[in-house]
DNA sequence: CAAGACTGTTTACAAACGTAATCGAATCGC
DNA sequence: GCGATTCGATTACGTTTGTAAACAGTCTTG
């Protein structure tokens, strides 16, 4: 089950709410830059419940939509394809590569010397 | 410019040749899994040409392709894309996420440590 | 009760994708 | 020389994506 790119915007007004939210409320968090009308949100909303990966629960005459899926389980899924498609399986590169890109700064390489070394453990 | 996946089989198959390669050469360097005729190649030729992610020669009545990006930079910006999109620009997330789900071996462990040593100095 | 206001559903439509067949020109084998 | 083969170019066609309008119920409010 793969989501677009568009769709995952919604997904993740769904994911940062604790809540179920009606369409309208996920609109109004759809960041302003998007720049859609609430019937794209209302199609995206559609798209991704015929996916499954959202699901909603009747509330009057609305909807209340929530993620289906969790936010790790799809970036995991996601992170693995990536890292197979691009470099093999191997996560090295992709360090290699985005530290050559100066992508990396003090704190981010704190944090992964501190999960590696965890690891070790 | 962006890549489809489909489209990026036949771009692996230009990187990973030393020289530029005529369309039935790409399409044998195409796994077999694939399955893909060699009508499917052209096409996919075709329109990486019109996107700009490759070139061509004339050679007699044939053509000669090869990858117009680098490989390195094409990668380089889809990592960006990547952990811009699902992990705030953030690697470190990414490497947890990985590592809960086991995607890390000893090898790559050691790999990435020696990466971020390298980028200490 | 009638006129809006809101919902979700259906329909629209162009661009991108995946997969491929057809076509017209060039070339190669005989 | 001429038929078969081989190229790239053109055309095809269903699905997915991005973006949205139209529509049909249902509430609300005057």
């Amino acid at each position: 089950m793969r989501i677009s790119d568009a769709e995952l915007e919604v997904m993740e007004a769904l994911w940062s709410s604790d809540r179920a939210l009606t369409a309208t409320e996920v609109a109004n968090r759809i960041p302003a830059e998007r720049g859609w009308s609430i019937a794209t949100v209302k199609t995206m909303l559609s798209r991704l419940s015929a996916k499954g990966a959202i699901t909603y629960s009747e509330e009057g005459r609305r909807y209340l939509y929530s993620a289906a899926v969790a936010r790790d389980a799809y970036v995991g899924r996601e992170s693995r394809r990536f890292v197979d498609q691009l470099f093999g399986g191997r996560l090295s590169p992709l360090v290699a590569r985005l530290a050559e890109e100066d992508a990396l700064d003090d704190e981010d390489i704190a944090a992964i010397e501190a999960i590696l070394k965890e690891l070790k453990s």
